[in-house]
DNA sequence: GCAGACATTGTTAGCGCTAACATAGACGGC
DNA sequence: GCCGTCTATGTTAGCGCTAACAATGTCTGC
């Protein structure tokens, strides 16, 4: 690298060093055509001489293309929301995009409006919104200035092209395999209601038992923490109302729920059979290793990131269809269930 | 908002609804002085009225300032590094800068100039790189094309402004806490080598018993899965070496070594102590619950903002003094210990 | 009532890049 | 050998904004 002469240099610095206009630079950088061979060499020669790096205001400001994805996350410790952003990072970075990310301290419309405005400010192309809450998908315009929005792990979302993991499927593969290992019913200690996802799993619950001819009693609701999960359960044992088999919303709460079966002296899986949802890290390690469902969240991602491309390069053609993709969950068995 | 004729509307449009010139628009936006209240009235309802936008390429362009932070993270499912950057994140749009966000798959020296490389592209002002892993930290110039770098979790790295937890205070503290109940010695079970927090804790871990004058064993690395810390603490059982007490490097360990434990009928903590680092939100609801070491990730996102920024406004001469800023690690006892 | 300071606004000139058009030479067919 | 076509390159004109300077008024003190 030459040294620079006291400020970065510019495409007609390369382009004098090379003995071209500028326009002939602009044309190598852009993989343009009609460039001769030697010529294109000798610029190439220049850049790497000179240091140089196009200007990507510069740039943006005449193609108007800033070549960035926004994207309004969630600030949780879940497990999920944050594997799905490393997902469409990689997804994103592949095709050549640069992410903007902004975080929720709270699931409201307006915050989700406040964030997608700090990302137009940035005149970002398009968004990814991961939506896993009802208020965050309400507060969220379809078009926001001309840019698409994709909304992923947004359940059953409205007319929005969404991507998101099968949790209504995932629950009820679950709870069929409780059933048939011959429970007569499967209790739920489902996820709070706002959330879209805990509404999926409670649906796939009840579906599943229905088709069962299976009764239902009323599922309780936590709040994904451990916290809740045990105090649930053990509210379960102590009014006596305990079913032989249990579905817990996320394997936090099913945490939080064995170690309450501990505390009371309830054996899992023989008192009580208990299935998680998520697949975290660690559920291969509980005491007894905590059967649960896993999802893709990477492969959510990637569709994510898929699915707003073709929206950028249809110029939003495609959303008339609204895309709606669907990554299946998958069911694994451990030692908590019986079998 | 009146229906734009056509295409956004510039700052132009807005000078001419308001009946003035676009400068005086330039001004009202960027609240310089010097402009009539009746003035800044009509051009701020131009503004509303026509749905305005200012383009931040344009602005970039001329005075050189994106107004964007790069973040380097590592892609991991470790409770930490995901928390540090939402902190990162709330932080850096406290004080009105955009964030890039670039994940690593692996965490080697040439992944993060890739990384860097791409952030660059972008013209980001200064980068913020969470660096738990030597090879993170090496990869990582001082000053990447005249923007400052901050390392966040980088241990004791080398002359580049730091932020990180007191991971040694926070390992010594726990060990002490052992010995304080009578333990003569205490195993650990550390992290992979290439991690500085795993270093670390081993240093702060050999430091206790040192100044206790007790006996060090070499401690066992794991890779902070749980399923290391099974079948490390299932060899300590099996071979018999198993000391009264353990200090685990991560909780993700900690509860793999759980499970070990259960299965061969070592009762924790009778026959053995034991203590976790990160007190993760599922560390309470263990069987026993988990005493564990706390760190305030937040608060190191904030921190590592804070640098960045200072760097930022100073030009660079903050640098000099290489600021290393240590969060304090908090010890939480629960009953896995013992006491 | 007038100089000088100050407040308020307008005008001009780029920032670094790409798109569109202009130009000049090379080539091939008849 | 001349014209049309194609290739390779240069020239010009902005993209939308801010900084610097210029040009007005407005007010103060004496």
């Amino acid at each position: 690298m030459a040294a620079p002469p006291g400020r970065m240099p510019v495409m007609a610095d390369v382009a004098r060093a090379a003995g071209v206009s500028h326009q002939t630079v602009s044309r190598v950088l852009n993989g343009h055509p009609n460039v001769r061979a030697e010529t294109q060499a000798r610029v190439l020669a220049a850049i790497e001489d000179l240091g140089y790096r196009p200007n990507s205001s510069a740039r943006a400001l005449v193609t108007r293309r800033t070549g960035v994805i926004g994207v309004v996350a969630v600030d949780t410790a879940h497990y999920g929301p944050a594997r799905t952003l490393t997902g469409i990072e990689h997804a994103a970075r592949a095709a050549g995009y640069y992410l903007s990310v902004v975080t929720l301290t709270e699931a409201s419309a307006e915050q989700v409006r406040d964030a997608m405005d700090h990302l137009a400010r940035q005149a970002v192309e398009g968004y990814v919104v991961i939506a896993p809450q009802r208020s965050v998908l309400e507060g969220m315009p379809e078009w926001a200035g001309g840019a698409p929005v994709v909304a992923v792990e947004g359940g059953e979302a409205r007319e929005l092209p969404v991507v998101c993991v099968d949790q209504e499927g995932g629950a009820r593969a679950a709870v069929r395999h409780l059933l048939g290992l011959g429970h007569r019913t499967v209790g739920h200690i489902a996820g709070p209601r706002d959330w879209l996802e805990a509404e999926a799993r409670v649906a796939g619950w009840r579906r599943a038992l229905e088709e069962a001819g299976a009764p239902a009693a009323e599922p309780l609701y936590g709040d994904w923490r451990p916290r809740s999960g045990y105090e649930l359960a053990r509210r379960l044992v102590q009014e006596g109302r305990l079913p032989g088999a249990l579905f817990v919303a996320n394997d936090q709460m099913a945490v939080g729920a064995l170690r309450a079966f501990g505390d009371a002296g309830v054996r899992v899986p023989e008192d009580v059979a208990l299935v998680g949802f998520d697949d975290v890290p660690e559920a291969a390690y509980y005491a007894p290793p905590l059967t649960t469902v896993a999802q893709d969240f990477g492969e959510v991602g990637r569709r994510g990131i898929g699915v707003l491309l073709d929206l950028l390069e249809s110029g939003g053609a495609a959303a008339e269809s609204a895309a709606r993709e669907v990554v299946p969950a998958r069911l694994v068995v451990r030692a908590s269930c019986g079998a």
